[in-house]
DNA sequence: TGATTAATGTACGAACTGGTTCGTTAGTGA
DNA sequence: TCACTAACGAACCAGTTCGTACATTAATCA
């Protein structure tokens, strides 16, 4: 997230458009994570920027174009994330292990986003569909754990015919639940799922996970 | 889920304060699903109800309270179905599958529940800790859990000694990021994790994991 | 340097929204 | 049957919220 940092101007108002574009998605990334769509208030974005509300809608357009443009920003950096991913230098079930860990990482180090893409799901994901930029974005990820995959079949090292989808979303749940749900699951449970001391237990309790399901012998029961 | 259903009265208005109540936790349930707390609109839960806002405040005090009454009786729902729960006459295995297929079903069944608990971890389970009802309920679930984790481990079937809230973690997450999380999902991977026709497949996969993690040989990498 | 325009700030308004006031009526028990 | 109260409805209100009209100023370039 690519935040804004202070140029140390001297005073004076000065004039820098992408310096109060970026301002403003700042801003709103984290009340519309905070409050959700329909609970964000625009004045309230606008109070917590250098600017003012006029430029919002000088930007954006819009609340509507606000959030899906806070959406955009906030999946490109997943994206970008995903691009950097290297593991394919590791054995099929390190690469496994390891890719569900940075999933794990990322999850953890962006509750916001989390807390986006639940707004988004409340919103049937209209903004996504409405959005050039993010209906085509598609997912780095998906293609390393394709190829991790059939390499792991092929060496016989993985049993199952897992589909890489699937198994993207098997990933993504754990960790995905792990911090979306940490509220109720702690108020209902007694258990605060992300606890640091915690952390590492769930970190290797996915990589065993992922891993037992893609090695277990299936013709067991 | 007690739906209000229609008493086929002859016309006339006349006064039912138990019906009147449930009709209201009825539309309020199916409101703040769709749009959210902020999003709810207390008029438009009013108008889709025979009676009148006047009757929300009398009955539950105001928006805050309708929508922790709206969560009390959600949750009542599936401590309900936990209670009717009957594994145990199961070996650990298909016990513990039977219990993974139940949840799996349950989730799906209730797509209002999901975004009802997706809405309550917005605002950090406030609603929740704030309901001495809600503070207490547990799960009956969980002492299932136990008690068919304590049978497998001791039969040998479960190498791995694994704690019953984190299996109910593992097994919820997959659950309800499928439903909860579908929209986004479908949108930027083009797979719809509910359509019907990937309902076993999905169900399967979610049992073969478990099954996986908790019989894997927990030595070999 | 002066004209042009991109960028910005102020003030305001129309519609909405949660909540309330006030009055009414159906059932109930003495 | 009549007084009492639980249940109910209509209208209203005050504060909020998204969005805009209008005025202004900093940069830019001919």
């Amino acid at each position: 997230m690519t935040t804004v940092e202070e140029p140390a101007r001297s005073g004076g108002r000065q004039r820098d458009a992408a310096r109060t574009r970026a301002e403003i998605l700042d801003v709103a990334t984290k009340e519309f994570a905070r409050a959700g769509y329909a609970g964000a208030r625009v004045d309230e974005i606008a109070a917590r920027t250098r600017t003012t509300k006029r430029m919002i809608y000088y930007y954006f357009g819009g609340k509507e174009q606000l959030f899906t443009a806070v959406l955009e920003r906030a999946y490109s950096v997943i994206r970008q994330a995903e691009q950097e991913l290297d593991v394919e230098h590791l054995d099929p079930v390190a690469a496994i292990r390891r890719l569900a860990e940075l999933t794990f990482d990322h999850h953890e180090a962006h509750p916001d986003f989390i807390r986006l893409v639940s707004v988004e799901n409340m919103h049937e994901a209209e903004h996504i569909a409405a959005s050039e930029e993010l209906a085509e974005i598609g997912s780095p990820a998906l293609e390393v754990i394709r190829r991790i995959l059939a390499a792991g079949r092929e060496s016989g090292l993985f049993t199952a015919d897992v589909d890489a989808v699937d198994l993207h979303a098997m990933i993504s749940s754990f960790c995905f639940f792990r911090v979306s749900n940490r509220h109720t699951f702690g108020a209902l449970f007694g258990r605060d799922l992300v606890a640091a001391d915690q952390r590492e237990h769930y970190r290797t309790m996915l990589g065993d996970m992922v891993i037992a399901y893609l090695t277990a012998d299936r013709t067991r029961d």
